[in-house]
DNA sequence: TTGAAAGCGCTAACAT
DNA sequence: ATGTTAGCGCTTTCAA
């Protein structure tokens, strides 16, 4: 069985108070005593009984991650980097699949009794959508991520998608590129990462004096490679011209990126490919896969810093708030310019 | 404030004792008396309070998965597989990244006190190793992955390493091919997974009657794709022949991979390749990559199969057992025949 | 600087 | 079929 407070206190010959006392590091201990309470937590191999502690205190010091799938690099990546901020702090992270965009599933942990054991969440939705807002309106400290939903009840960390996504949109331009092909687009959708990303690309058109071509509009239902290849063969085979692909995420771009080779177009010399989110298998692919790096890491700390703040300071709350990360253009093979393919 | 047993059992009228009947469905309730309750419950949004649950049960619903690091694909994909199994169990996973291969980590985790909060422990080590092995000793229970310790005094789920790696050299040797370069070799390892796979391979030439040469042996200290693809060169550089490379990984393969296209050599044509995990990517990258699934949902479904029972049988402890996961061939674009590509 | 005692919300043994 | 009661191990007043 292992040793309690009460089994130190008596090793010690002090109270269970004292005993505490040392473990919480509180100040006005007598050096001897404290001294001697170490001893004996030694001798036992004593560890402080997380559940009693929390039940006692209302602090677990876990918090919750809930996203969609830990097999999509975004995300697995998005956790690591969520999990080492948090280690920082001495915090843990439960982490709850929430499947590819099941608004249900999503709903459903926002209710979890799981929650019970977490001091707060990172929330990333996939399927809510704006209309969902009020749910969002949860008794303990909640933080949203992505782009689902803007102007809830809570804080929000998100990246500057159509900003990023014109940038990307620039970078084809700049390198000569007029006949741009979008592969990721959703049918309808007015909210979300795809709607935002489609913008920024409208954005940047419009300021080249470019009008936007319909047909150059890929449309999927999921952002998986099988998406992106899919989208890329429809599109190869409408005959539609292009000479840049613009894929909505890393995944749809590599996916995409492949079709075109299999179907013996040379990237970037016949297309140049851009992505978005920066994954580590863009520098990796054959070519090296230019894209957008929208911020990870500073979304992961400032996600897990807003949520702790939170959670401490429930005394004086404030007004939730939107936090924006700077992203910047990874440039790489998939994009090199047209000056140099020409010299070829 | 939440609403808490009390609440509810003065709002139905009647004990604590009978609302927890409920909450547990218990049998011997009267119907009329758990619809009064179940009102009450509805109507307070009671939710049982698991840090009490678990001072007073001794569980906690939530299982640990230590791992090196959730940014590689294998380990995501573990994670993923393990976090369903788990769910359909109604248990939670704590995950723990402990680097990638950090011996000091991975003992740290074994006893940190963060398990407090864990009924047991899923540890996939990569830096510990069979020396270690006394500190598997642990109070609580353990499931041990991978491949760095055997014979350890805990249950064990892990793959056939050498055979599997001998059945992906053996594929490759029934394509024709007979100089094989391996990807990944650990200098002087002879515990882990290059030194079974190696030894696979090693088998594998002496039953095809071909002497092993030192000189195809690629040797990483990691394996990341950086490794993968720097091995490689190393050996183009090196001017030894090779028809074939078997990457001891996905990772390093596709490393190595992009390496050889960028020589100018063309897979399978020149140089037929294959991998070992099968993760996700495999199945998308240009050629599709051959590799070797070794049985990565039934390791996560063994693996959480086994912690439960340990948790649950207290009672009437077994000697430790190994659990071999089933592994398989995907043939994929990397490994095609001689006998098409001479067709060509 | 230290101790005594109450009680966080729940489960389980025992009673009825 | 339901109620009573005693803690699980800890933190937190309140005292001394």
């Amino acid at each position: 069985m292992a040793a309690t407070l009460h089994d130190v206190a008596a090793m010690a010959g002090v109270s269970i108070k004292t005993v505490s006392n040392v473990v919480n590091d509180y100040q006005h201990i007598r050096a001897s005593t404290r001294e001697r309470v170490l001893k004996a937590i030694t001798e036992l191999n004593y560890k402080p009984n997380l559940s009693a502690r929390s039940l006692r205190s209302g602090r677990t010091g876990v918090i919750g991650l809930a996203l969609p799938e830990l097999s999509l690099s975004y995300f697995a990546e998005l956790a690591d980097a969520v999990m080492r901020e948090a280690a920082k702090r001495d915090l843990v992270v439960l982490i709850e699949q929430t499947g590819g965009g099941d608004r249900d599933k999503e709903i459903e942990v926002l209710s979890s009794p799981r929650l019970q054991l977490t001091d707060g969440l990172i929330f990333s939705p996939l399927g809510m959508s704006t209309d969902d807002m009020e749910l969002l309106n949860v008794s303990y400290p909640l933080v949203l991520l992505g782009e689902r939903i803007f102007g809830g009840p809570v804080d929000h960390v998100t990246m500057k998608n159509v900003e990023a996504s014109k940038a990307a949109t620039q970078h084809l331009l700049e390198r000569g590129c007029r006949r741009i092909a979008v592969i990721g687009a959703h049918e309808g959708e007015l909210v979300g990462s795809a709607a935002l990303r489609v913008e920024g690309y409208r954005e940047a058109l419009e300021e080249a004096g470019i009008s936007l071509d319909p047909s150059l509009l890929g449309f999927v239902v999921e952002w998986h490679r099988m998406d992106g290849a899919q989208a890329m063969r429809q599109m190869l085979a409408s005959g539609v011209q292009f000479d840049a692909v613009f894929g909505l995420n890393d995944t749809l771009a590599l996916g995409a990126m492949r079709v075109l080779q299999e179907a013996g177009l040379r990237i970037p010399e016949d297309v140049a490919v851009i992505g978005f989110d920066g994954i580590d298998e863009t520098r990796y692919s054959l070519p090296t896969l230019s894209t957008i790096d929208p911020g990870r890491d500073e979304i992961a700390a400032t996600a897990v810093r807003v949520l702790t703040e939170r959670i401490a300071g429930s005394s004086e709350p404030f007004a939730p708030c939107q936090y924006l990360s700077k992203f910047s253009v990874m440039d790489r093979e998939s994009t090199v310019a047209r000056e140099r393919q020409d010299a070829r």
